[in-house]
DNA sequence: CAGGATCATGTTATCGATATCATGAACCGT
DNA sequence: ACGGTTCATGATATCGATAACATGATCCTG
């Protein structure tokens, strides 16, 4: 059972094979009623067009990639989501690829990505190594970092500053009183989100004449629930005099609350929790968690309508679309 | 500044385009001096090979399709990790998509995906539409169905019965004494791995001569934290008679668990609470959830490594690997 | 109604790598 | 030392669609 391909139904409607290639296009000039005869023939034959030999031939992939640390953070699904929603419809399929955290994956996966010509590139942002950014930076395409507001950016930004964020949250907690305020981040996080806000823990702190060295950093990101609980025990045992946490990610905060619940210390009474996020659970639980409220299904759509713009107007410019990072104040830290 | 093909790699060499593909592969059958000046120059030009063109003359796109519900849910994720971790590493890449739970949305992707002609395709089992099934028994390629045992499997099955495994679970409520169990399920479920769950709870019921009417069903699937605390409060208005919960996920139990904890109703003592999948949720909750363990990583790894034998092998044989799905019993059911 | 514009369709060249077969050199055993 | 074998490499055809240009028909417009 061969492969039926355009030819194929080209003879089948008696026309030629360009004619069905226009059929199959939204735009292509063609009468209407060769049209209907053609997508007619098409779907008695089962014909299925091959893109590969489309994106070929019209030095089109239809690929857009998409670096993310990992898909099993829902911030990246989320906004994965709302890429494919914009992209999908514009006929571009994402190339996804997960770097574990890791720039050598990065490298290796922004290698593999090039050679299936993307026509642009989002990677979320991280620290690269120097041939990693050298292959962004000459790739050609546009290239779009998001989650963050790096300093020296390669092309395009849909972000906000993860440090100034953290320590807007950090404030909060200074503001309202508390004063041995320990942080709970991950360890080996040099380049990556984490470290910003970390280092906004510390802006915050030092503002304030306060002592930004309580920080324990367990594991490498991402940090997970467990670990924000053994994260608090720790902080409890070093610096029993602490009165607030603030956490780089929701889960964490949500393990170090509920390690404050099993030792029967009370929130926000005796010790305040913020984290960062707004992940579902800092919402459900009990108390509610103040975090940074980020809307990452927003930079997914706004990266993708970005796209589309670089790729129909080819401006040069480097665009620059702030997200908004708010700190959203629930009875964890009241 | 034009982009550097194989030929221009080839002339900087001094030998023709087919040596330096051979030297790319690992296969090839080429001298050790040529292949290492060639890789110099590819390195000094910073050649990067199209391989949009490569699949097109080799008839092999070096794809493999992957369809899953949702990224969001950290299962899918993983086994989305798992595939990623065994195909990469032999040249193939993953083309994952979202069907957001719906059969039109998966049909739309099938058919997508098939235009890039893949090497193989992994469905997460879920209901699909006469053309989306056809379009999968006719690709030509290994088709694998992952996450459930299907009734009529397509051709080649990685999972297990969620239906048995819910039945278990509840099974294993009713052993504990538990007789007015109540369930959370999701609505619009038809044919999805939610619905079977929804079965099993119903079998153990009728074997126990209990009745298994007292179900809600909310929302679509993936049923969340906060709609599992609603669903909570609906059924204890309902039937305030109820003495455990069984929820067609971890999520939805950790909010049916929270919200006894809001109104006072004390977990397992009052009202014993079941989940669905070993999320991080229900191994950092207090209490702890009792949940079906199911290794969704494994679920990625033996379907990533069923390819690669498929695509070797070319057997016709159609292939079911069973993957473990076991009640895990904690203190919420205690 | 002439000359140009528009429209539907066809023809041909082409995208960049690789499969396949061809070729000559080196090597080997008897 | 000769026929056969292995090895490294080259030449050529090819994958299936589409871009770009060509063609003839129809349609205006002054």
């Amino acid at each position: 059972m061969k492969r039926i391909k355009m030819i194929d139904v080209a003879r089948a409607a008696g026309v030629s094979a360009m004619t069905v290639s226009r059929a199959l296009k939204r735009d292509g000039r063609i009468s209407p009623e060769t049209r209907r005869l053609i997508l007619q023939k098409v779907d008695e034959l089962g014909y299925v067009p091959d893109r590969l030999a489309g994106s070929f031939s019209s030095q089109k992939s239809g690929f857009v990639s998409v670096l993310v640390p990992s898909l099993n953070n829902p911030h990246f699904a989320e906004t994965a989501s709302g890429l494919q929603e914009i992209l999908n419809p514009a006929g571009l399929q994402l190339l996804l690829g997960y770097t574990g955290y890791s720039a050598a994956q990065a490298e290796y996966l922004i290698e593999m990505m090039l050679e299936r010509r993307p026509e642009a590139l989002i990677v979320t942002y991280d620290s690269h190594t120097p041939k990693a950014r050298k292959l962004l930076e000459q790739s050609g395409i546009p290239v779009v970092e998001i989650w963050e507001m790096p300093q020296h950016p390669i092309q395009h930004v849909v972000g906000f500053s993860n440090r100034k964020a953290s320590a807007e949250m950090t404030a909060h907690l200074i503001t309202s009183g508390r004063r041995n305020i320990a942080y709970i981040g991950e360890c080996d996080d040099s380049g990556t989100r984490g470290a910003e806000r970390r280092k906004g823990f510390r802006d915050a702190m030092r503002r304030a004449g306060l002592d930004p060295s309580r920080q324990v950093a367990l594991a490498a990101p991402p940090i997970n629930m467990m670990q924000g609980r053994e994260a608090l025990r720790t902080i409890l045992e070093r610096w029993p005099e602490t009165d607030a946490i603030m956490c780089v990610s929701d889960p964490a905060a949500f393990g170090a609350l509920t390690e404050c619940r099993a030792l029967g210390r009370r929130v926000p009474e005796d010790i305040a929790v913020a984290g960062f996020g707004d992940f579902e659970i800092s919402r459900c639980s009990i108390p509610p968690i103040s975090t940074i409220v980020v809307d990452a299904l927003d930079i997914g759509r706004q990266t993708g309508q970005l796209v589309l713009r670089l790729l129909s107007e080819k401006t040069e410019q480097s665009v620059y679309l702030p997200i908004a990072a708010r700190p959203e104040i629930r009875q964890s830290s009241g």
